[in-house]
DNA sequence: TGAAATGTTGGGGCG
DNA sequence: ACGCCCCAACATTTC
């Protein structure tokens, strides 16, 4: 008797659920179906994840076993592999987005399909006020998310051997080009998850917000395709806390949190994909001037910060997450671009471009979100620059036309007067901090009357 | 996971 | 020793 063991997002062995429950079968059948729907996804994140899907098949490989590619839409394909291989059982990761709650419940409807928890902690389903509501602030939310922690997550090692039937006709993996600063796979990912625990989780809530330094654990990547599971960052980071290494394991911890907590916010309120969180936000008279927007993507605005930010995101499909948040306050409160503008691009170019992880973001800077920063929380891409790189390097790094700049005029070099070749003189816009409040004022205001 | 304006406090210089 | 002023450091308020 066959099982299929269907791989979305779970592209690893360690602590997989469903592959656990397909190895109850005789053989397991790995599975990855290139839905034509990928065709509307980000080029470059198809990229790794095709790498990632050749990762993935050497690593079966030596245990048995080999990864099995068919394109189509899923339950087709899904029912002709039935077919041939009489297989009994289909077990897949549960997965929360719209698309793919869709697709999961076409599927059951017409097959054996079995979802298996396991991209998240605790299912979006457990975490509810008593009244039987979900969260929508990050803070009570992860007091009970805590709470409700067991003591250990029983992970799940990685088989040693997985009995595979290899008469099965096979389709060709697309073409892929090796990453070289994300390189595929579940054995990378456990290599930067050592490296992050035993270097950089010490000093991780003083240095994670500094852009010219490598404090992050540069794992989004692989927490996105699952090469990394949830789970696994979970565990090694509550043990981290518990041997008290610093502070860091705590901090940690929490951004893991903020993970799951906008898969439950996706999950429980789907319309955040399509429009603003709050209802007196959801009409703001966005300027969408497209020049300005395509300043800010070229990283030609003029502001060090911004351009080196938008620079790094264009040449390595990554960006620091505190880069993150100053890019997006100044494309939403500075340019008055749609924060949808700025989500579209973030998906088109993150590596880690995740719809949950990637909108509570947006619609947080926005100030339209769950638990979002107050509309009039305005960053000050200079000021931020300076604290948060303070000598420049990462602007230096990313600009290298402010490479002679020194760290006084490098935040602001309009300031001094003196020009720089092939740099704007000015920024793209002069900031209003004004304009801004009375935009979103004016909307609140508008709902208010128009109800 | 803001910034800036305004208020409060306390140490040190000075007559 | 004392009051006065200055100002940095920190706290609070406001948008």
């Amino acid at each position: 008797m066959t099982a299929i063991w269907w791989i979305r997002r779970d592209l690893r062995l360690t602590d997989n659920a469903p592959l656990h429950s397909a190895l109850q079968a005789d053989s397991v059948l790995p599975v990855f179906i290139i839905d034509p729907i990928f065709d509307l996804s980000s080029a470059r994140r198809k990229n790794f994840l095709y790498e990632g899907l050749h990762v993935l098949d050497k690593d079966l490989r030596e245990r048995g076993s080999y990864l099995l590619i068919r394109k189509g839409k899923p339950l087709d394909v899904l029912k002709q592999l039935v077919a041939e291989t009489k297989a009994e059982g289909i077990f897949a990761e549960e997965d929360f987005t719209p698309y793919a709650r869709k697709r999961d419940l076409e599927t059951e409807h017409h097959l054996p399909l079995h979802l298996v928890s396991g991209q998240t902690v605790h299912h979006p389903n457990t975490v509810l006020k008593s009244d039987g509501t979900p969260y929508t602030v990050y803070t009570p939310y992860s007091k009970v998310w805590k709470s409700i922690l067991p003591e250990k997550l029983n992970l799940v090692p990685a088989p040693e051997n997985i009995n595979t039937p290899f008469e099965i006709a096979n389709e060709k993996l697309p073409p892929f080009k090796t990453n070289p600063l994300f390189p595929a796979g579940e054995k990378e990912a456990l290599v930067r998850l050592e490296e992050f625990l035993f270097r950089k989780i010490h000093s991780y809530g003083e240095e994670r917000n500094r852009m010219d330094l490598d404090g992050t654990s540069s794992l989004s990547p692989y927490l996105r395709f699952g090469m990394l599971g949830l789970r696994q960052a979970v565990s090694v980071a509550r043990q981290a806390a518990a041997e008290k290494r610093g502070v860091g394991a705590e901090v940690w911890l929490n951004e893991l949190i903020w993970r799951e907590f906008y898969i439950q916010i996706l999950y429980h309120f789907p319309y955040v994909s399509k429009t603003s969180f709050k209802p007196s936000l959801a009409n703001i008279p966005w300027r969408n001037d497209e020049s300005e927007f395509q300043a800010w993507k070229d990283g030609k605005t003029g502001v060090p910060v911004i351009d080196a930010a938008m620079r790094q995101l264009k040449e390595i499909g990554w960006m620091h997450n505190r880069a993150r948040m100053i890019v997006a306050s100044y494309l939403v409160k500075d340019l008055l671009i749609d924060w949808r503008w700025g989500e579209a691009w973030f998906m088109e170019n993150l590596l880690d471009g995740d719809p949950a992880a990637n909108n509570g973001g947006w619609q947080w800077t926005a100030g339209t979100g769950t638990d979002a920063a107050p509309y009039f929380r305005i960053f000050n891409p200079v000021l931020q620059s300076a604290k948060l790189d303070p000598n420049g390097d990462y602007i230096r790094r990313w600009v290298p036309e402010l490479s002679g700049v020194d760290a006084k005029d490098i935040h602001a070099p309009w300031k001094n007067g003196s020009k720089i070749k092939g740099y704007p003189e000015h920024p793209v816009i002069e900031r209003d901090k004004e304009r801004t409040l009375q935009v979103y004022r004016l909307s609140k205001e508008e709902m208010k009357a128009w109800k």
